[in-house]
DNA sequence: TAAAAATACTCCATAGGTATTTTAT
DNA sequence: ATAAAATACCTATGGAGTATTTTTA
């Protein structure tokens, strides 16, 4: 069995020795030199051999010297392990991999960015977008640690925290006929060239479903801008998808309040978090309910409810 | 400044996290259950992030999967510097260089050797035999630890510890003239060859020094044994040296008790020595006073004064 | 419901302080 | 003679215990 010998004892005799002198050391350490005298003559009879000799004042014997070396290199290396424990512990450290929607990518993820590089420095930020599903099967197949992203349908394996909604509305261009319209007319809306994209699986179970069977259908959001300006064809998307810097699209809510995509931060519900994870959480967390009103809008809502 | 993580929390948290449970680790740890689960809640405190998952008992986290290898390494490289440092305190590894004279290793080093190689069986012992004057000096330049030799002026930078003492005598055939007197006739010894040897300065300053100016001087004691026993001369030897299996030799003190070579333990003054050291000189200086009876001889006497 | 971990509290060992004596330069 | 280290003695912190409640499987 090992004595009980602790790091301040290892601490205290390198101080000692180094300085060549119990008082200084004892500044040093922040002790009274009665404290240090004991903690080496403990230290000693812990050994079973002296360290200092006890003739001549504060001088290493052979042990002492032999000893030394040993002690500071094991003192370094709790010093290393620590502050690189520390470093992790207070997310100063480390990678965390995120995934989000491309549309909450367009409008949330400079500002997220910005926040947690400018609090955490040092940690390593992989950002990838992909559409809903995707972001599920690369959390669950932990390749991915949280993702923004939508929610449609409770995942047993997945924790989710809502963070905001935006309504899905009906997009095409302006002069189209299926927005001049009062009031949207399902029935008739079939008529026209429907185009689905990455978005459209939010709309199944709704009026809106009839896009579901949509023959055409464009994911890239270039592509389908370019042909939604042509006035080739009518979608729908939520409103943080909509392109609004295009003037020629408009953008029209499909039923006030009726459709609506939960955006919310998800994590698996097993993996457990590095804390620079949690970090980026907090970071995520606290922009949603903090920034959402600059970006206000009828289109966009904040949490209704935060599930623990 | 790093917070005060002592080695028994390191300790603590590795056992629980191996064992995958409080209790286990309490009973290992020679613990209650409560004292382990506060030491974890300090250390995750100290920390500032937590190593087992508070829902689910005695998880870790992914914190606590990365600071279980680093707190591993550490505590092994605790474990492994401090071994390493009580067996050397302890004596049971090392190195000692020892010195002696070559008549006292014809007697007792293998003595010395056997009794101290069984009780430190890890220690590397290095001997080198040499003339007292050669001893001496690689005492001072310190390439030997201690020497066990013969005194012939005291030494400001040398602790000598006394062992033994030996008659010096005169040395011949048994049929030299010189040793058929009944009192050996200082006047006319000189009118035989005298031979000289790596021992004759013990005889300066008595009335034997007529030696001092032998023009033969033998060093080898086979060769100095062979030029005896040939009859061709006369030299003198302290009784240790002396070559008792010789028959054809004989051996005469020159004055009884009056000129005596004085062994002693010797190290530098400066030199501290490391545990072995001290082991060794232990090893010698109980050899001495207990064996020497049996070796017993009116030329060899024990220890006169013993210096500290 | 049974086992495991957390909490509440009490106590004692020890690390640390101050005052003083002893030892080394 | 003076500074440094050791010793003596006292105090307070915190580590460890038992008893108990709360939580998890």
């Amino acid at each position: 069995m090992l004595p009980d010998i602790k790091i301040a004892h290892l601490r205290t005799f390198i101080t000692v020795a180094e300085y060549g002198n119990f008082r200084r050391a004892a500044n040093i350490l922040c002790r009274s030199q009665p404290a240090v005298s004991l903690a080496i003559k403990q230290l000693e009879q812990l050994l079973g051999a002296d360290l200092f000799d006890k003739q001549k004042q504060a001088q290493l014997t052979a042990f002492g010297n032999s000893f030394l070396p040993q002690a500071k290199n094991l003192y370094q290396q709790y010093q290393d392990t620590l502050t690189s424990a520390l470093q992790i512990a207070q997310a100063k450290t480390g990678t965390v991999r995120l995934g989000v929607l491309p549309s909450v990518a367009k409008h949330f993820l400079s500002d997220i960015m910005r926040r947690f590089m400018h609090l955490h420095p040092q940690v390593e930020l992989q950002v990838q977008d992909d559409n809903g599903d995707n972001l599920r099967n690369k959390l669950l197949g932990g390749h991915i640690d949280i993702a923004v992203s939508s929610i449609w349908q409770h995942e047993p394996d997945i924790e989710h925290r809502h963070l905001c909604s935006d309504s899905v509305g009906l997009v095409g261009i302006a002069e189209h006929p299926c927005l001049q319209e009062h009031k949207i007319d399902w029935y008739h809306i079939s008529q026209h060239r429907l185009i689905r994209n990455g978005t459209t699986p939010l709309i199944n179970n709704t009026l809106a479903h009839a896009f579901m069977q949509a023959p055409t259908q464009i994911t890239n959001m270039a592509s389908l801008e370019a042909v939604l300006s042509a006035g080739a064809g009518i979608t729908t998307l939520p409103w943080l998808a909509f392109p609004k810097d295009n003037s020629t699209l408009q953008f029209r809510v499909l039923e006030e309040g009726s459709i609506q995509r939960r955006i919310a931060l998800m994590k698996a519900r097993e993996a457990h978090q590095l804390p620079a994870t949690h970090a980026l959480e907090a970071v995520i967390t606290s922009l949603f309910s903090n920034a959402i009103e600059s970006l206000g809008h009828a289109y966009l809502s904040l949490p209704i409810a935060t599930k623990k």
